[in-house]
RNA sequence: CCAGCAGGCCGGGCAGCCGCUCCUCGCAGCCGCGGGGAGAGGAAAGUCCGGACUCCACCGGGCAGGGUGCCAGGUAACGCCUGGGCGGCGCGAGCCGACGGAAAGUGCAACAGAAACAUACCGCCGCCAGCCCGCGAUACCGGGUCGGCGGUAAGGGUGAAAUGGUGCGGUAAGAGCGCACCGGCGUCUCGGUAACGGGGCGGCCGUGCAAACCCCACCCGGAGCAAGGCCGAAUAGGGGAGGAGGGUGCCCGGCCCGCCAUCACUCCCGGGUUGGCCGCUAGAGCACGGCAGUGAUGCCGCGCCCAGAGAGAUGGCUGCCGCCCCGCUCCGCGGGGUACAGAAUCCGGCUUACAGGCCUGCUGGACGC
RNA sequence: GCGGGCGUGGCGUAGUGGCAGCGCGCGACCCUUCCAAGGUUGAGGUGCGGGUUCGAUUCCCGCCGCCCGCU
């Protein structure tokens, strides 16, 4: 995950939230956007309320990067942020990338039919 | 061997694979690719002090405000450290201490107690007058009682604290009134750089609180790397110059020319937001050795380069070993755990958190020789 | 990075060196046919650790937690 797959700076970050699809799961929450740029942007976030220390924040964080290095496969121009939930502090690196490639497959499809048949609710 | 004290140190180890950041070498027109190297801590933490650095302010001095507070030394500096003094605690090794000033002034000392300041309640003692008794009367003497004047602070009880303590003398009763020792004060002298300590002499001196106001001595300009500097779009706006030709206004009844102002326009300049770059890591640096010093520390020699991210790099998976706990077992096997905790300009301290372990010196005790 | 404030019963709060109080709430009793209201009564607290002082909620130091500014 080098430099130029991180998104960067508060703009990004802003865009991202303002126009991303929201997928929650029980573990994370998983905004995602295009960004036109033909490769993929990953943001992560860790909230200071969920892991008050600064050491146990950058290893929850960490981890989740690892998973997140796992579950990409293809790229398609996204801005992916990844927000953890109280469940992804003690999930092992596997569940989270399990977890991750689950919503963003869920996000891809809500996408394509919001997109395409255009409508349905689809919240199943 | 047990219990303990002081100082110093470590705080998992060895491999394999996949990743991240930086540096460097090579290739490459660019994106990049390949090789090599480096990559969290003793507290990186809290931000409680002190500095470096940068910008601002500044002739000098004072006030206000804040801080520090036995002495000497160390240091860039400190509220830190070292050594020493004094006091307290401990059998001891040792540990702890904001430890200047209460006859400069102001204030406070609840309750109790006579009194927490200048005071005398109960007492004690002397003198005077009255009454009563020894005594029938007078005088004298003695005793008692009430009142007045005076002396005294020994005793009483209260309190955290009561006007130096103990003993002897002394006295009407007493009192540092006198004497001896102790404690405190002043002075002389000796030792010590000093704090302070030892000794002699003197007079006999009333309390606690200054982490109450305060006095004295010393120190402190303000802000902080989001400091500060450089480059700089888009849009909006500012200043200066030009303004031939063009628009508008003025002089004019109108038109033309001319002059002036202004606008469009052209050029230049400075400020400046998002952003980028620098600051950014070679330093009061680290390791080893020597010298000076009781020590903190300093000096010299030699060697080394040791994180620099920027939504923030040191992670993930696996194997073996070490340590701790539990269970089965009694070769051993299985399961779980492996502290506190993550650099953000840098450095010196303090404080706080921390499983377990190592080294050195010392103290008290038990046993053996 | 720099600075300020607050922690007192379950809740909201006074107290600035010597008694820890007030309101609501809670328990018991009384009143009522019962409930509410009312009356009587009771339990319960100074964030933690040191220090100064005879004595600390108060003064000082160090932690912990919460809140608020500036950049």
């Amino acid at each position: 995950m080098d430099r130029s797959r991180r998104l960067r700076k508060g703009p990004e970050f802003d865009t991202a939230y303002q126009k991303g699809t929201v997928v929650r799961g029980p573990l994370l929450v998983v905004r995602v956007s295009s960004n036109g740029l033909g490769r993929d942007r990953w943001g992560v976030a860790v909230g200071r309320r969920l892991v008050p220390l600064a050491h146990d924040r950058n290893r929850v964080r960490r981890r989740l990067r690892e998973a997140a290095r796992a579950a990409a496969r293809e790229e398609r121009g996204r801005d992916i942020i990844v927000v953890a939930r109280e469940g992804a502090v003690t999930a092992s690196v596997a569940e989270l990338a399990r977890e991750i490639a689950r919503l963003l497959a869920k996000a891809e499809r809500w996408a394509a039919d919001a997109g395409g048949a255009g409508g349905t609710e689809g919240g199943a």
